[in-house]
RNA sequence: CGGGGCGUGGCUCAGCUUGGCUAGAGCGCAGCGUUCGGGACGCUGAGGUCGGAGGUUCAAAUCCUCUCGCCCCGACCA
């Protein structure tokens, strides 16, 4: 390709709304332009990309027997009231629906479960001819609260999506492997670094589910990783050894203490001298569920964290989110800050961590504004609830499968996602196949998801230098960008033509700046931005024959003959 | 949803407080010339309903009201 006749159009100036890095690269080289928030153009050199990340994607599912296909991204409404998702998505405000001329209702849609299981269940009557896995790579929908970070989070994302439909659960189990391997492939050879974590299934349901996550720091999900096995989760699901707390011994009398302004368990802390972790903190929620809501009151230790995705399964609750003062002071008759355990209205549910249990003589809120009561002690002075795991785990507690290991905290990119959904979906959409036996069953499904947008913007954020992008060869827009210096310098003109003829005849993807009139400066400035793999310079030694081979990444440059620089190439890219 | 900020050529921004001549700069773009290995220089030039609507005024980019769009922060761990 002629970067003269190439639609690729660098800034010379960041994108002044840009705030992570790879939208601040992505739109300065001019890969991305915004439309509305989160929403984007591809330009040529960004469609490559996707092509490329998508061409690996569709290899590798091909290979696991998965076949590709296209369902519509714009549905009726009744397929999603089928599964039951219309009402859950739309108060979730995140499903975009609109009418049409005659009044009826659709979406544009954010995953495929009701399309695919419709195929399916019209086309497929008999355990024979099972197991199936479909994928498609199209364009998604989500009416993101709040969209940001350029293509990491936008309203409108390419996605590939894989259902897979088999007879039982070890069938499920099988398809889910396979992905799993699927998946590993993948983003190796998008030449990305990435760790598999459990995580929460969240919105799509289904038990067994683990993220792929890319390793950034600027990532917007928090992971835990063991140090000495290979536990890795998602904060959201991680579990960990629940850290030692003071002990607070034998009971004492329950007492009323004034403590005017102290809303925290620091400043309890302070006024008493007591260990925060002798104190029980009480965390009131609004659960949401389908047909209502309700007041739960989370007790936990008071060095320690609530979990709220921990918190909304422990209820089979939607969804949970801190209650604001009104139903604070509905709950406890005080002011938010002096929330307790101890005669807390009726209706509010309890729920306890794992962490209050054995704990004496702790301190909590008394329901009563400026004041928090003393030695309390559960079973004498206050039921015991029920106790689940709603702790939020963090980096530095240890393992909670193996005995030694710590818990170190990073951030990731969500890039993959695959669940075992079971048969919530089939069941609610009489998706239902025949046994040997001739009984009615319903497809057990897992779904698959990668976001082939966000591991093209994902790339950037883990390979990128001051200077520009740093692309992975086996997803870069060109493999090889061919730079003439001074194309009215016959020698370098003739060196560079040579270069990209003999480079594209060893299938190589080229971009070749023959711009005239452009400084040497400016040609090297974009190709960094641009950030292609290994660049080739044509320029004053190319009238004795000899051109420059530089690698983007690690800047290692070296003088070649011109009847080497395929062979040149070659090795550097591992090709 | 709450709070804050911003909308002025393709991009980055100044001008607005205190209303007043043909609305500015840099970059980019076009032409000419000089340059030619890390975002060169000179000259000439094109390009703007100042987000939109309404209002105040002799006069509005500037003041007021409404509206649309965009960005950021937050959604209170008691």
């Amino acid at each position: 390709m002629r970067q003269s006749q190439a639609f690729l159009h660098t800034l010379r100036d960041d994108p002044s709304d840009a705030e992570v890095v790879s939208h601040r690269l992505l739109a300065r080289a001019g890969f991305i332009q915004k439309l509305a928030a989160g929403v984007y153009s591809y330009a040529p050199a960004m469609t490559r990309v996707l092509q490329r990340v998508s061409q690996i994607v569709r290899e590798e599912m091909n290979r696991a027997g998965a076949q590709e296909v296209l369902l519509p991204i714009l549905q009726p409404k009744e397929i999603w009231e089928e599964s039951g998702r219309w009402e859950r998505y739309q108060k979730g405000g995140q499903l975009f629906s609109l009418t049409d001329h005659k009044g009826a209702e659709m979406c544009l849609v954010p995953t495929a479960e009701e399309a695919v299981t419709t195929l399916v269940k019209r086309s497929i009557a008999s355990y024979r001819q099972l197991p199936v896995n479909l994928y498609q790579i199209h364009t998604k929908f989500r009416d993101e609260i709040r969209p940001r970070f350029g293509l990491m989070r936008g309203r409108e994302f390419i996605m590939k999506d894989a259902y897979s439909f088999d007879a039982d659960e070890a069938g499920l189990r099988e398809s889910y492997a396979k992905m799993r391997v699927a998946y590993q492939r993948i983003f190796e050879r998008c030449g990305l670094k990435f760790t598999i974590v459990q995580a929460d299934a969240g919105a799509i349901g289904g038990s067994t589910t683990e993220e792929f996550m890319v390793n950034a720091d600027t990532g917007e999900d928090t992971i835990l990783v063991c140090d000495g096995c290979n536990y890795a989760a998602n904060v959201e699901k991680a579990e960990s050894k629940l850290p030692a707390g003071e002990t607070g011994g034998e009971p004492k009398p329950m007492h009323l203490e004034a403590t005017p302004g102290d809303k925290s368990c620091e400043q309890l802390s302070k006024r008493f001298s007591l260990a925060v972790s002798r104190m029980i903190k009480t965390v009131l929620f609004r659960a949401v569920y389908a047909e209502r809501e309700e007041t739960v009151a989370v007790l936990m230790r008071g060095d320690l964290d609530v979990n709220e995705v921990k918190v909304a399964n422990a209820l089979g609750a939607l969804a949970v989110d801190l209650a604001d003062d009104v139903r604070v002071r509905a709950a406890t008759g005080a002011e938010p800050g002096f929330a307790g355990p101890v005669g807390i209205k009726p209706g509010v549910k309890v729920l306890g961590d794992l962490s209050i249990q054995g704990m004496t003589n702790f301190l909590c809120g008394a329901n009563k504004t400026d004041y928090h009561l003393l030695d309390v002690n559960f079973g004498r002075d206050v039921a015991m609830p029920e106790v689940r795991d709603l702790r939020k785990s963090k980096g530095g507690e240890g393992c909670p499968k193996c005995a030694s290991g710590k818990l170190g905290e990073t951030r990731g990119i969500e890039v993959g996602h695959i669940f075992q959904l079971g048969t919530k979906y089939s069941k609610a959409m009489s998706a239902l196949f025949a046994d040997d036996q001739q009984v009615q069953k319903p497809f057990v499904m897992g779904c698959y998801g990668i976001g082939v947008s966000r591991v093209a913007a994902a790339a950037v954020e883990q390979n990128h230098d001051k200077d520009g992008i740093v692309w992975p060869a086996p997803i870069a827009p060109w493999q090889v960008h061919v730079i003439c210096v001074n194309p009215e310098d016959a020698s370098q003109r003739e060196a560079a033509e040579r270069c990209e003829r003999e480079l594209e005849a060893a299938g190589f993807d080229v971009l070749h700046d023959d711009r005239v009139k452009v400084s040497p400066g400016v040609k090297f400035k974009d190709a960094d931005l641009v950030g292609l793999p290994v660049r080739v310079v044509a320029g004053r030694d190319a009238k004795d024959g000899v051109v420059e081979l530089k690698v983007r990444r690690t800047g290692a440059m070296a003088k070649v003959k011109l009847d080497a620089v395929t062979a040149e190439v070659k090795a550097r890219l591992g090709a």
